[in-house]
DNA sequence: GCCATACTGTACCAATTGGTTCAGAGTTAT
DNA sequence: ATAACTCTGAACCAATTGGTACAGTATGGC
């Protein structure tokens, strides 16, 4: 009756996510996200309705992605090696051109917040929901007598996302590893986290 | 001869600096701007050459002023009583309204940095400048013996930067005190500058 | 063959973008 | 008064913004 499924409506999703992810909502243009997306202008709006939905569905994307590094990693590690494995694998192991996009819903916090709250919103909720599975682990280390106690796990949790927020800053400004390094030793170090 | 003097210059150059503080480069719009510096179109072009241009002057305004804080902290203060001098004035002594917009510098490469790389460094520029002032008042501290040297002065004003730029992600989220505070408080006691 | 569907390409839209130009009004010193 | 100057306001510009409409072309199953 009809013609092949949808085209490769995934793929198209995750060009727009990288160009979002990279330059920002504002600064991407529709005919920029449409040929990065390989799609018609046409095309666009009957898959996906204005630039602004795609963007809430690119910002999802990347905030479940992010949200599954961690699950996989609370799964697989000890509760205190959390934040190690997370920044080596969204920071440290990343290609730098990938690391200096930084942190998508971090960017759109700073971008949006006074232009576009509910978007900004979006991206706070992403990043309570990390704070949050953060705070759990850490209750599960001092519990297990793996992390000492002086501090609270929702007071780590939010030490922890606040160096993450500062490393995204400086992911940005310069990638390497040779600068992002030393932080996250000395961050974790100071938080009681090393390995 | 002439006309008296176009006086309000600063005053326009501050009402610009404060919409793009808010707002950001791209989300500023022309009429925006000569609605909130209360000047015509032409006038605005004679006076200020182009809206990029603004911006820099704008930015390097904010950057000055913000380094103008911690200089004259540094003449006043301990070296090691800097950092929670700097946070005092710029975070939390600030009205919540000015606190939720941020660091325009910190604003400016986010937004930036793959927009308008010139743009983004300028701001990494003036960044850096404070990071320094920051080193040399740990060096100082370190040799009069106000600060714990397993660090060096270097990592320690990292670390402080680094904590400051998590600090203007969450002010942008946030910039109630109450949520503030506590992090600033945790931060410097885990990097031996509390009070 | 036929018809339904999924796409492309283009033309088009009104609104907004940053930027230019210019006539005229206001202000000051001579 | 006149000349020198600084403004304003509006008209205008080309380019770009996000979004719509539609004719035409594939590609299927019947």
């Amino acid at each position: 009756m009809a013609r092949s499924p949808e085209f490769d409506r995934k793929k198209a999703l995750e060009a727009a996510m990288k160009l979002f992810w990279a330059r920002g909502y504002t600064a991407t243009s529709l005919p920029d996200l449409l040929e990065a997306m390989g799609i018609a202008r046409s095309s666009f709006y009957a898959s996906f309705s204005t630039k602004r939905e795609l963007f809430t569905e690119c910002l999802q994307l990347f905030g479940n992605r992010t949200l599954a590094i961690v699950d996989e990693s609370a799964r697989k590690l000890p509760p205190a090696a959390l934040p190690r494995a997370f920044f080596d694998a969204t920071v440290l192991d990343a290609p730098p051109r990938r690391t200096r996009h930084g942190c998508m819903m971090v960017n759109t916090v700073l971008e949006l917040a006074e232009v576009d709250p509910e978007l900004s919103q979006l991206a706070t909720q992403k990043l309570n929901a990390i704070e949050s599975a953060f705070a759990l682990a850490f209750q599960l280390a001092q519990q297990k007598g793996q992390l000492e106690t002086s501090r609270s796990p929702e007071e780590l949790a939010s030490l922890v996302m606040t160096l993450n927020f500062g490393l995204r800053i400086r992911s940005r400004q310069n990638p390497s590893r040779q600068a992002l390094e030393p932080i996250i030793e000395n961050g974790l170090s100071l938080l009681g986290l090393a390995a």
